[in-house]
DNA sequence: AGCGTTTGTGACAGTTGCATGACAGTTTTA
DNA sequence: TAAAACTGTCATGCAACTGTCACAAACGCT
């Protein structure tokens, strides 16, 4: 697997012994890892590298992991980033309070890494298909992200390296509309410093690109809210 | 909920006991329940009904349960639909097969059923988050607020961005009254410089589009006080 | 019924947001 | 090292949307 296209995990734990186990053993796997130490600082590089998923120990100094889940849950840019819950309780009304907070997933230590392994895949493939060699598929275009090749209607297309990620982003989640703001954040990168209409411009190009066989116009303007991916106007 | 908007589920087990209860748990929490007691009806069943998430029982007559999974991740209109495991095994391994083979989640017997129901309700939060939320009703109104779409009575309607804007805060509390300084502050912001009666013009463009299909007018004018969002007159 | 007040609405001019082609600087490729 | 490809910005043109006004209609009160 590609670096660029190795989904981010963020470990938020404050035993560093447990912390580095994870590390290695994520890493080794070929995911891209970033660390926090507590609830704070867990908050803060949540937001500045948008992970792709976040491992959460429940048990923090300070702010409980409970917490930090429900304020990442809450706010805007964090609110759809998957949490597995890391915890020592086993008892059900824990759980339950924790899924119900937003977390996605949960764990009991000790755990298995091949099983929080496992799990982690299982989540980023309904979330981010991209990351884990999966072909996306929307209408009649589709990636094949393991390879980057992209075809409409069973033919290749060139794209440029931001129109691919540009076409990923939107072909991870069709439909939803994505503002320019968020889509700078994912296909520019949280500290691009890029004005925000050049995002047009390479949606344009994105478009000249997918309609060159005279097909149809798959992306749809939302006329002060941003772009989407849709089949009908 | 409501149950035009109720996900299903399909819950696939032999022992008649163990789903009948699940099946009572699972519809008082408002949702849609089909069964199967073996594999082969399980994938009958599930591309007739096309579920929102499956629970499925790991042991199953005939064909397993991991089978049956293993089938349903391979072919095209079940692909997609989470499915969670119900085993007695215990053993990483297991489960971490289980996983692999395309399911999403996990639940080692016995479970707590008020877990199961939290699983579900996570699991269905990115999948299908029109049957948790995000997805704003009132009559047959309804605004997609992820993809930016409103429809009536299934019929998508047409709103320039203001428009979209005020039924979304009229959605947000139905039945409410909102005098027009605080449509003000919500819909064009704390700091607008606008006409108080510029609200009336765009309350009567929401109308027009609103009503364009003939349906009757569900915006009540209060006069001396603002409008709201109401079915009586 | 009559009157003052509040609301509905069509028209219109001004503004905003978006698509697009051009271009110069930069990076990648051969 | 030269050529090709890519990137970000800008100017332009157009369509959609916006806010205001003037007048008509509806309403509540006496």
């Amino acid at each position: 697997m590609v670096a660029q296209d190795a989904a981010t995990i963020l470990i938020v734990e404050d035993e560093v012994a447990q912390l580095e186990t994870l590390r290695y053993n994520l890493e080794k796997e070929g995911f891209r890892v970033v660390t926090a130490e507590d609830g704070e600082e867990a908050v803060l590089v949540a937001n500045e590298e948008l992970p792709d998923l976040i491992v959460l120990d429940w048990m923090l100094p300070s702010v409980s992991g409970i917490d930090v889940c429900r304020r990442l849950k809450s706010a805007e840019p964090t609110a759809d980033i998957p949490v597995i819950m890391l915890t020592a309780r086993g008892e059900e009304s824990d759980r339950v309070r924790g899924l119900e907070t937003g977390a996605d997933d949960y764990m009991v230590k000790p755990y298995g890494v091949g099983e929080l392994i496992a799990r982690i895949r299982a989540r980023l493939r309904t979330t981010r298909p991209s990351a884990i060699g999966k072909t996306l598929a929307f209408e009649d275009i589709s990636i094949d992200t393991e390879q980057h090749r992209v075809t409409r209607d069973d033919k290749p297309l060139k794209l440029g390296p931001t129109e691919y990620r540009l076409l990923t982003v939107f072909m991870e989640r069709p439909k939803r509309v994505w503002s320019r703001d968020s889509l700078l954040d994912r296909v520019w990168g949280m500290d691009a410093d890029v004005d925000l209409r050049t995002v047009d411009v390479h949606v344009g190009r994105l478009r000249k690109v997918l309609n060159s066989g005279g097909a149809r116009d798959l992306i749809r303007t939302v006329r002060g809210a941003g772009y989407s991916l849709d089949s009908s106007d």
